[in-house]
DNA sequence: CGGCCGTGCTGGATCGTTCCAGCAGGCGGC
DNA sequence: GCCGCCTGCTGGAACGATCCAGCACGGCCG
C-alpha cells in the first residue's frame, strides 16, 4: 500500500517534491543532492554549494535550498563524499590490549567520540589484529593511539599506516614518529601525590608501578627516583602488571607491609588494583587512612567506590579523550603543524584514604 | 629524489608496472583497481572479478591477478565500494548513556568489535546526540543498541533509522520493532542467585534494582516477585539508579539492615555499586559472607576486585557483544529472517561473599 | 562605448568500484 | 552444418558527491 506523504514542500517545485517523496516510500531510496536540486529548481552544483557552504550562492537561494533539503530529509551520502574528497570522515581509536577492562579507557573513548562528532568525524573502534587484517589505512583519515606500549606489536604498524596519528602519552618505541601527542605531566602528579603523603605523615612511602614499557609508567618510576633524591627518603618500588588485578596488587602490597620495607603509605599506579591494596591492609591489620595511607595514580570507579574512598590523581579521561580527538582533528584540517604536542592537566582528588593521623 | 622501485612484476605488462610504481612514489597516489588491471594485462572488470571472487574468471588468470595485486600493494577503496554497493561496511554501537563507565560495557564493546571485524565490518561508537545530529543512517549498515532504556530519547530514532537494528536485551518501549535481539534469561539467573542464597542460609533476602525501564531490571523485579511467591519468602526490593554509585547503594543498603526488613542477604543488581553494599555492611558491623550474604546480578571489576570477592552472575559481556554483532552480521547477509531472537547464556560465579555460616 | 571584473549559477568531468549487457570462440546435439 | 549454450573476458554505465571551467549579466571605469 502506497501512502501519500502528508508533508509537501511549499515552493515552486512543490508537486514534484511530493512525487519524489512518494517515490521514496515505494523504493526506499534515499534523497540525493540531485533530488534536492530538482525540488529547489537549481542545478546540483548550486545545491552542493548552498549546503556545503562553499562557492558563490546568493543568500536567498542558499536559504531556500537548505529549507528544501530539510523538508526532504536530505542527508549527504558519506561514501560519495569520501570518494570525491579522498577522505573517509572517520578516525580510528586504538586502546592498550591489556587494559580494555578499565573504566578509565571507557571514559576516554567517549570523550574522544564526542569531540570527533563535533567535527563531523566518526570514531571507529580498532579491534586487536585489525592492522594485520589490512584495509585499515583506507578506512580512516587518522588514528588515535592511546597509551602506546612498547611491546604492543600493532603500534608500529599503526604509526606507519600512512595517516596522521595522535598518541595519548608518548610512544617509547622507535620507528615513524606520530604526527602529534597529548601528554600528561605524570612526573609532576606523582610528586604532588608523594608530597601530599609526606605532609599527611608518611615516612616510608612505596609505589606499585608497571614496568617502564609505557611513557606513563616510565615517568612514574623516574619521578619516584627524583623525589627520593630530593627528599632523602627512599621510595620502595614494586612492579605490577600494566592492568594489575586486585589479587596481584594484594600480593605485592603484603610484601611491602612489615618486613624490611614496612611501608606506611602505598601508591598504587593502576586504579583497578586498588581494592587489592586495601585487602592487604585489612589482612595486615592496618587501618587505611591512619595506619596506612593509600593512593592511586589514576582515578576511577575502583578508587571512588572502595571503602574508604581512595585519594587519586584524576587524569580526567573524558577530557583527555576530547583533547586527543581535537588535536587529530586540527592536524587533519591542517590547522596545526605535524609534531605538535599538547599538555593535559590532572587534578589531585584527596579522599579518606590519606586522611592521616589527627595528631600528625 | 625519485627512486626506481626495485620490485617489478614479471608479466607482459611489467615495464608499465614499474612506471606506475614510480608514479606512485612521486604523487603518493594509491594503487587502484585499474592499476592492477593494467599491470596484469586484463580489463578492470576481470580484475574486479578475480579479486572479488565473483563472476567467471579462469583459475590461472585469477591467480595471476591476485599475485599482481599483492605485489603492487593494492587495497580496495572502501568509499568507492560503499558507494557502488550502497553499503558502508560499518555498524554502529549505542550504549546506555548513564552506564558508559561500567567495564561491563567496555568488554561487551570489544567483543562486538572483534566479531564485526571477522566479517569485515568496522564498528563505530555512537556518541550521545549523534542521532539528532543527523548523518547517522547514511554511515552505517546496521545498529547495535545495547540495554535500550525506555527513557533514552535516542533509542526510538535509532530503531527508526532505516537500517537493521539488533538490541541487547529487549526494548520495552513502543515504535518500530528491532530486526533482532540477543537476550539473557535474567529471571532465571536471579532465581538461581536467590536459590543459592537460600541454600547458604539466607532467610530474608533483599534486592537493589533499577526501576523497570529496561528489560533487564523489569525481569529482575518480576523474578523476585515470582520467587517470593514460590518460596513464601518476601524479597524486599529497593530502587537504585541503573548505574548506581557505591554511595547510593550504601544508603539503600543501610536502610535494609536492621529496621523492619533486617535483611540477611543483599543482591545488588548493578555491579558498580557493590562496594557501597560492602561499606554499609561494615558500618553496620556485619561480616560479609557469614552475617550478611552479598551478591550482584552483573559480574565485573567491582565484584571481582572487592574484599571479600562478591558472588555474581557472569553475563560474559565479551561473548554477549560477539553474539550481538554476529546476529547483526547474519541479518545484513540475509542469512537469518528479521525478528530473530537469540539467547545468551550466563553463569553463576560463587565467591566468598556468599560462603554462608559454616554451621548452616 | 568597449573592455573588464565580479556575482550567481550551470554542466560536465571525476573519484574507484561493481554490475550488466554483450561478444568471441569452442563444442556438443540434432 | 547450423543453432544454441557455456566459458572467459570486455567496455561502459552507474553510484552521489565535489570541483572546475565557463557563461550570462550587470555595473563600473576609462
Amino acid at each position: 500500500m502506497l501512502e501519500r506523504s502528508s508533508k509537501e514542500v511549499s515552493t515552486a517545485g512543490g508537486d514534484r517534491v511530493a512525487l519524489r517523496l512518494d517515490f521514496r516510500a515505494v523504493t526506499s531510496r534515499s534523497v540525493t543532492l540531485i533530488d534536492v536540486a530538482r525540488a529547489a529548481g537549481v542545478s546540483k552544483s548550486t545545491a552542493s554549494n548552498a549546503l556545503g557552504g562553499s562557492g558563490r550562492v546568493s543568500e536567498a537561494t542558499r536559504a531556500h535550498i537548505q529549507d528544501v533539503a530539510r523538508q526532504l530529509g536530505y542527508r549527504p551520502n558519506s561514501a560519495a563524499r569520501s570518494l570525491r574528497r579522498a577522505s573517509t570522515g572517520a578516525i580510528g581509536l586504538h586502546l592498550p590490549r591489556t587494559a580494555t577492562r578499565l573504566d578509565y579507557y571507557m571514559n576516554l573513548a567517549f570523550g574522544a567520540v564526542e569531540r570527533a562528532r563535533e567535527d563531523g568525524l566518526d570514531l571507529v573502534l580498532l579491534a586487536p589484529g585489525s592492522v594485520a587484517g589490512g584495509g585499515l589505512a583506507a578506512r580512516v583519515d587518522g588514528l588515535l593511539v592511546i597509551d602506546p606500549e612498547v611491546d604492543d606489536p600493532e603500534v608500529p604498524d599503526l604509526l606507519d599506516a600512512g595517516v596522521p596519528v595522535v598518541t595519548g602519552e608518548r610512544y617509547l618505541g622507535g620507528g615513524v614518529a606520530p604526527s602529534g601527542a597529548v601528554v600528561c605531566d605524570n612526573a609532576a602528579s606523582l610528586i604532588a601525590l608523594l608530597d601530599h603523603l609526606a605532609e599527611r605523615g608518611a615516612r616510608r612511602p612505596a609505589l606499585l608501578a608497571p614496568d617502564p614499557g609505557s611513557d606513563w609508567a616510565a615517568a612514574l618510576r623516574a619521578a619516584a627516583g627524583a623525589w627520593s633524591r630530593r627528599e632523602g627518603v627512599e621510595v620502595a618500588v614494586r612492579t605490577v602488571p600494566f592492568a594489575a588485578t586486585p589479587v596481584e596488587a594484594e600480593a605485592a602490597t603484603a610484601e611491602l607491609l612489615g618486613g624490611p620495607v614496612d611501608a606506611d603509605a602505598v601508591v598504587c599506579a593502576p586504579d583497578g588494583a586498588v581494592p587489592g591494596v586495601l585487602a592487604a591492609a585489612a589482612r595486615a591489620g592496618r587501618r587505611v587512612g591512619t595506619d596506612l595511607l593509600v593512593a592511586a595514580c589514576v582515578d576511577g570507579a575502583a578508587a571512588r567506590g572502595s571503602g574508604p574512598q581512595v585519594t587519586a590523581v584524576d587524569l580526567r579521561p573524558s577530557e583527555y579523550g576530547r583533547a586527543c580527538a581535537a588535536l587529530l582533528s586540527d592536524l587533519l584540517a591542517g590547522a596545526v603543524e605535524p609534531g605538535a604536542v599538547r599538555r593535559h592537566d590532572w587534578a589531585l582528588k584527596v579522599r579518606a584514604s590519606t586522611a592521616g593521623r589527627r595528631t600528625a
